[in-house]
RNA sequence: CGGGGCGUGGCGCAGCCUGGUAGCGCGCCUGCUUUUGGAGCAGGAAGUCGGAGGGUCAAAUCCUCUCGCCCCGACCA
């Protein structure tokens, strides 16, 4: 019974959909499915945290359920305000609603210091003197025990006032931490009596200079998943080890709501890297221009770079949701754009690399207007006019002077079609006489072709895109390539740094491209079909009115590329 | 020599709980339609389910063992 995995329906069924699919017909929390995305305001949201946006906001809508964003702000050291309004207009740009439903963890602060001290109430936490050092040494291995501190048996009393000192700033930042008392022989790591508060004498974007003491994520974010009422808390894998702790704190605590934790695999996509860290220190060491810049897989850049919301929420929907590690591969991500675009873009004619044509035996001054289809895929969306005359700008690789075999374009004395204008024939290809680079093209063409059909039911094999060279406007036009040469720049055994697979040509600036007039004043961030060529979108930072500045979002499917490639091979 | 996970066509996933020799998307191949070498339609190749045992009339599905990969030793999340 389960959906089709298609990519423009419904998510098939994952196996966290299941789980929830079966608490829902137990009637666990009343048949309720409320479900939260917790980032931390640290960085810009990339498309793995799309995965998890789509996951989460998707299934609280599938079943009538809410889903909360929160942010998880409790390391005011490496947050701020930017981030924190980067992710919601990243949030909302996907397409999704929170309503009233914003938190933030540092709401929550003094509820969670209230826990704290009933944890210590029950002798389930203690002040720890020891150094970072020190609890680093007594934590033990992964093979060996640890060992017990030496505060582990301070009095419910004295771990009370201290506690209460540490809040009210009477020790430096660093000089003790809170710590829940479980078991320092645990063979999961995090159960060995872990740090629940530490004092760090920092502002924070939203508190301020009230506290001095922070709690640490796994005590606050089981404890807010409570608060809010959470049902399926959602996170990835690495996250598995600390379950039994998130449930310890909420069995302690006794709350009235213990969240379920469901652990998915985060996304890896090929040719990029999906890691915070990684993307802020491209941006920090000037790789890329930003974390807009549309090579980045953050939203922003993506958004940039000309992706559709909706071809983002169906790709997340496709890609599946699992367990296990995988690499998606980023041809999948420009299929559904393709998909996206093939139906809502208008089409339009640029030429990026002009190569000039002057139909020898069409009237100087005669400059007609053609018809042209706005989009073949939906009628509904119109004609528009394009201008025709003597001298045109074809691109440089249309034309062949001795084309290999399969190549159907225009090549000396070959008849080619000009899209929505006439069969023109190839009579001489001028060169430049030191470079021996064609300079333009001489043709002829037939004027009872006007449209593009012969009478006589001429066929011509290529239909060449074109503008005419007096009414068309420059543009200039970014090509983007992968920001990295290999499938997988995080895998040590490529290198021992990714951004040593960098890929130096993974922009292009085409500064002297020359685009049909209709595009003039085309807005920033609109979306175009540029025929034969690929998506293109206006870019919302460097376009201006004087100057069009055009993204290339991703080339449409390029057979004779694959062609090409396969006659290298042999 | 610790613990927690995962392993199904090239890639990503479903199926496993309630056994009956495998399904979907992308990619790939062929043909047809077509004024984008785009797009659409039709068809096709490709996996024996990490490996080995075991019980069963019958296993990807149950049991045992084994191999491989990932995660965990921040006062990060």
């Amino acid at each position: 019974m389960s959906k089709p995995n298609s990519t423009t329906s419904e998510p098939s069924s994952d196996f966290i959909r299941n789980i929830i699919a079966e608490d829902i017909k137990a009637n666990k929390n009343d048949g309720k499915v409320i479900t939260r995305f917790p980032p931390e305001p640290n960085g810009y949201l990339h498309i793995g945290h799309a995965k998890s946006i789509c996951l989460n906001f998707g299934i609280a809508a599938e079943n009538n359920g809410i889903c909360n964003l929160r942010f998880d702000d409790t390391n005011p050291g490496k947050e701020a305000t930017e981030y924190v309004e980067s992710i919601k207009s990243d949030v909302r740009w996907l397409g999704f609603d929170w309503n009233d439903r914003l938190f933030y963890t540092s709401d929550y602060f003094e509820q969670l210091y209230q826990f704290a001290v009933q944890l210590i109430k029950k002798g389930k936490a203690y002040v720890c003197d020891l150094s970072a050092e020190e609890i680093r040494k007594y934590r033990g291995t992964l093979t060996e025990p640890g060992k017990k501190s030496p505060f582990r048996n301070r009095s419910v009393e004295e771990n009370l006032d201290l506690f209460e000192r540490m809040r009210t700033g009477k020790f430096e930042d660093g000089f003790c931490v809170l710590r829940a008392k479980i078991d320092m022989s645990s063979p999961n790591l995090n159960m060995r009596d872990p740090a629940l508060y530490r004092i760090r004498r920092v502002s924070h974007h939203r508190t301020g200079d009230k506290w001095c003491i922070y709690p640490m994520y796994d005590f606050s974010h089981c404890l807010s998943d409570s608060i809010e009422g959470i049902t399926h808390s959602i996170c990835t894998l690495e996250f598995e080890n600390n379950r039994p702790l998130y449930d310890w704190i909420l069995d302690e605590l006794e709350v009235e709501c213990h969240p379920r934790q469901i652990e998915f695999a985060r996304l890896n996509l090929s040719y990029t890297v999906v890691s915070k860290r990684k993307l802020i220190e491209l941006v920090e060491n000037g790789h890329v221009n930003g974390w807009d810049d549309p090579r980045m897989p953050t939203l922003s850049g993506i958004r940039r770079r000309g992706y559709t919301p909706e071809s983002i929420r169906n790709f997340c929907d496709s890609i599946g949701v699992a367990k296990r590690d995988s690499m998606v591969d980023m041809a999948l991500l420009e299929y559904t754009v393709r998909e996206n675009l093939n139906k809502i873009a208008p089409r339009v004619m640029t030429v990026l690399r002009p190569l000039k044509v002057i139909i020898d035996n069409y009237p100087e001054d005669l400059v007609e207007e053609l018809e042209a289809l706005n989009n073949p895929e939906d009628p509904g969306m119109g004609t528009r006019k394009v201008p025709f005359s003597r001298v045109l700008y074809i691109e440089q690789e249309d034309f062949c002077e001795d084309p290999p075999k399969k190549f159907f374009r225009l090549a000396p004395g070959r008849e080619a079609r000009l899209r929505y204008a006439y069969f023109i024939t190839c009579v001489k290809a001028v060169k430049d006489e030191k470079t021996g680079e064609i300079v333009e093209l001489h043709c002829t063409y037939d004027p009872k072709t006007k449209g593009g059909d012969s009478p006589d039911g001429r066929k011509v094999k290529a239909t060449l895109h074109w503008v005419s060279a007096a009414h068309s406007i420059e543009a200039e036009v970014r090509l983007y390539d992968h920001l990295f040469n290999t499938v997988n720049p995080s895998d040590k055994k490529q290198a021992e740094d990714f951004k040593d697979c960098l890929n130096p040509n993974s922009r292009e600036t085409l500064t002297l491209c020359r685009a049909e007039p209709s595009l003039a004043g085309a807005l920033p961030g609109s979306r175009y079909q540029f025929e034969r060529l690929g998506y293109f979108c206006v870019d919302s930072v460097d376009s201006s009115e004087s100057k069009l500045v055009f993204n290339r979002t991703v080339t449409l499917r390029d057979t004779w590329v694959k062609i090409q490639k396969a006659q290298k091979k042999g």
